[in-house]
RNA sequence: GGACAGGUGGGUGAGCUGGCUGAAACCACACCCCUGCUAAGGGUGCGUACCUUUACGGGUACCGAGGGUUCGAAUCCCUCCCUGUCCGCCA
């Protein structure tokens, strides 16, 4: 949630670096004014409340001293009705300023890419260079179906289309790299967490997912629970509505869950194999931090996904996303795109944000700084997507024959 | 799911026959004094959010959440949520 008083006092800056992301200028200026308004009601209401209460203490010394009431009486009561339109009044201003409020995408930082689009990102660096094959490398479904480590069909069977189901050492191997990507973090000095892989709906709007991406999320019937999108949501909502001990920060976190999207809107897309599912496993890293060490945290946690990669031999790039293709959330992104032999492209496998304020704003995650209470910045980013390092495995380590290696790291791991 | 008991400030915990309580007391914490270290003692301060003020300060709201009664509610009434204990059921 962008910052309201921010806003009021540096309208133009803030105005034109949301334009950046695509945000309606016009949508800002009803969002300022709002925001006056509110101010100038509250301003009386409290004015108001402030009378009542100093006559409701009159109405009790009268009542005691006998003197006689009914003046005060008329008068109370008209100021009640006051207040009570009043109220109203404020009410409905917050409702729309809420409204508004809740769907404006967090400022990006200065050092991020103009752009629009996926094409407009700014690759930084490459790291291994990716294998020559002296054959044509398969994609993976391929080799999952030759290998007899996805079974496609079944899964749609039991649940619908873009669900699988994993055996023999695809299973395993799913397995196996939850448990290294965890102690590879864990080394880094990640605390291991273990959360709900359901959350209710405060924790949506605390990370941002909701009110604006209700679509994208499964809804649990009959229940005000969602199946978690990520683990950002629950591992970031441990910190809800709590005061930080500064001393006790950064947290540096990492949880494995599975992960639930509707994926909405993208019909036809990656529609073969398992690149994008309603549910696939993640191991995420989430930082909760003082400003001042966020862009610190930034760089390491973009460095542990980074390092990961290379210690499972996977070539990949790191990509600094430009304005338009960030998500909500964030105030910078880069993602970490693995190379895929058999598609012959670089594929998002990881994404590392920092939303500084925006999310500690919304869920309120505050740290004391010595009296005063201020907000933290939180950071998350994917140690990396289970189901795509399956992939990304398969692929780079696929044999003339079709089998497929199993890189050295993970061998204590199967 | 059933029965009871509860939800008050960082913690414990009063208040709950409505106004003098935003909230006693104790602990924790911070600062000061005293004590040559340690232990102990004394004093002061210490909730959150918002509005207002150059500053000192002032105002409003908040005692799980939301409604209601009342001139006035932490205190009375209703609904919901949560926690504890016992029973049932399960992993």
């Amino acid at each position: 949630m962008v910052d309201l008083r921010q806003l009021e006092k540096d309208f133009d800056t803030i105005a034109t670096s949301l334009k950046r992301r695509g945000v309606d200028e016009k949508l800002l200026e009803k969002l300022k004014i709002l925001f006056e308004e509110k101010k100038g009601v509250q301003k009386r209401l409290e004015a108001a409340q402030a009378e009542q209460n100093q006559k409701s203490k009159l109405f009790g010394q009268y009542k005691r001293e006998g003197k006689d009431l009914s003046e005060l009486q008329k008068e109370v009561a008209e100021n009640k009705a006051r207040i009570a339109a009043l109220n109203d009044e404020l009410r409905t201003l917050d409702e729309r300023l809420f409204e508004v409020a809740a769907t404006i995408p967090n400022i990006p930082d200065a050092d991020v890419p103009d752009g629009e689009d996926e094409s407009d990102n700014v690759e930084i660096k490459k790291i291994l260079e990716p294998k020559t094959f002296d054959f044509q490398p398969k994609e993976h479904w391929e080799l999952a179906e030759a290998n007899g480590w996805i079974d496609f069909e079944r899964g749609v069977k039991i649940a619908k289309s873009r669900f699988s189901a994993l055996r023999l050492t695809g299973a395993r191997l799913e397995r196996a790299l939850i448990n290294y990507m965890l102690d590879f973090n864990r080394n880094r000095g990640f605390e291991e967490v273990y959360v709900p892989f359901m959350t209710n709906a405060e924790s949506l709007y605390g990370t941002g997912q909701l009110p604006k991406f209700a679509d994208d999320l499964f809804k649990i019937e009959g229940e005000e629970l969602y199946l978690i999108p990520t683990a950002e949501v629950p591992v970031t909502n441990l910190f809800r509505d709590e005061i930080l001990d500064a001393d006790a920060l950064p947290y540096r976190l990492t949880a494995y869950t599975p992960c639930f999207r509707k994926e909405a809107g993208s019909a036809g897309r990656d529609t073969r194999g398992i690149i994008r599912q309603h549910q696939f496993d993640k191991v995420e890293l989430v930082a909760i931090t003082t400003p001042d060490q966020s862009d610190k945290l930034f760089e390491e946690m973009v460095a542990c996904a980074s390092d990961l990669l290379t210690s499972l031999g996977l070539p990949h790039r790191q990509v600094l996303l430009c304005a338009g293709d960030m998500g909500f959330s964030a105030a910078k992104t880069i993602d970490l795109e693995v190379w895929l032999p058999g598609q012959g492209k670089y594929r998002e496998i990881s994404s590392i944000s920092n939303t500084r304020d925006f999310q500690a704003r919304r869920a309120k995650i505050r740290y004391k700084d010595g009296k005063k209470n201020r907000l933290v910045h939180t950071l998350n980013g994917s140690s990396l997507a289970v189901g795509r390092t399956l992939i990304a495995i398969m692929e780079n380590y696929q044999q003339a024959d079709g089998s497929i290696n199993i890189p050295d790291v993970l061998k204590p791991y199967l």
